[in-house]
RNA sequence: CGCGGGGUAGAGCAGUUGGCAGCUCGCCAGGCCCAUAACCUGGAGGCCGUGGGUUCAAGUCCCACCCCCGCAA
């Protein structure tokens, strides 16, 4: 007798954690849930969610809503057919209400990637790198009606290297949360294991991203800025302005930061090496960068081009 | 057809009003040096994205198409 389970997911963090469900003989993913199809990348290409993809491929049922509050979402969500033991929610990317939140027998559980009560919201993963944390991790908890705020099941800890991008972590992050749902979850539904509060004092939180999150404040520390560039690579990535054009800054050299005199925000060719001073009158070295309409260059490739102009 | 930038040597770029295709780096050879990624000399390497058109002459002007990328989502 497996446990039937609703799936609501929808961005690339919720893929490995629905494999992991999908692949476990304790649990029947009888639906999954996601956002609809929408326009995406530069030709306005109407794309499924990653998780469809994968839903469809193992023959399960997608239900995709625009809105999740409405009576008829509720009355499909509560049909006799969708009486299932919990909602497994990872990444959906909407505010489910409280009375859909009451429909499964043993409530919904949501995977996390932070250690909460720390990085409550839609960034955690970019949000911990960007503050120089040297640990995060993922949270199984029992979803509550405010973001990120019920009780913790269980944790998982890693730590950040000192080179890591948001990329490399969420990855990291996404595949651990899939392997510590399915145990948790079935000690859970089997009266195993109980949620623990969180500590709501010490909760910090973090916003939903965009691109224009990821221009670049120069007058901030350069190791701060190093850590901005390395939490929002690949998204939602960070740029500046140079001659009045958009410039993608890829890669910052870690922990190498010299004192230099200059115009702050200003890009220096020196010793063949791209320099930015920051706000702290510290530099960063810029590794690799992408001009406005071109490919992703090293430093190297960049001066090649623009030694004799400036 | 959502808006915009771009395709020229292995890489990054320049190429004026159409008139022999260049620069920086890299590569190869030689030289200098105790030595070098430094310096000097020489060299190789190009269907100028593809196809048509205008012209005595097209990288350059016109048309179509392909590909890459920024914004946007």
């Amino acid at each position: 007798m497996s446990y039937k389970i609703i799936f609501f997911g929808t961005s690339e963090f919720s893929v490995p954690s629905l494999k992991a469900l999908l692949d476990d003989d304790r649990f029947e993913v009888v639906a999954v849930i996601t956002k609809p199809d929408a326009p995406i990348g530069r030709h306005q290409v109407v794309t499924p969610p990653p998780v469809k993809v994968l839903a469809q491929e193992h023959q399960v049922p997608v239900l995709q809503f625009d809105k999740i509050k409405t009576d008829e979402t509720f009355e499909k969500l509560s049909a006799s057919d969708n009486r299932v033991d919990a909602f497994v929610v990872v990444s959906y990317g909407k505010i489910i209400p409280q009375r859909i939140l009451d429909l499964p027998k043993h409530g919904v559980i949501n995977v996390h990637g932070s250690l909460l009560p720390l990085w409550r919201g839609a960034s955690c993963v970019q949000a911990a790198i960007a503050a120089g944390d040297k640990k995060t991790g993922v949270t199984i908890m029992q979803m509550d009606a405010e973001m990120d705020h019920g009780n913790i099941l269980t944790q998982k800890e890693v730590l950040i290297s000192q080179t890591e991008t948001g990329g490399e972590l969420h990855d990291r992050l996404a595949e651990l949360g899939a392997q510590t749902l399915p145990d948790v979850l079935s000690d859970y539904l089997a009266g195993k294991l109980k949620g623990q509060p969180q500590n709501h004092e010490q909760a910090t939180y973090c916003k939903l991203l965009s691109r224009d999150d990821g221009k670049i404040d120069w007058t901030k520390s350069a190791e701060e800025i190093e850590r901005l560039v390395r939490a929002y690579h690949p998204w939602p990535g960070t740029w500046t302005e140079w001659d009045g054009k958009r410039v993608k800054i890829i890669k910052i050299a870690n922990g190498k930061y010299k004192e230099l005199i200059g115009e702050i925000g200003i890009l220096v060719m020196q010793d063949d090496r791209l320099l930015v001073v920051c706000g702290d009158g510290h530099a960063v070295e810029i590794l690799e960068l992408q001009p406005e309409g071109k490919r992703v260059m090293t430093s190297q490739e960049y001066i090649a081009g623009h030694k004799l102009i400036s």
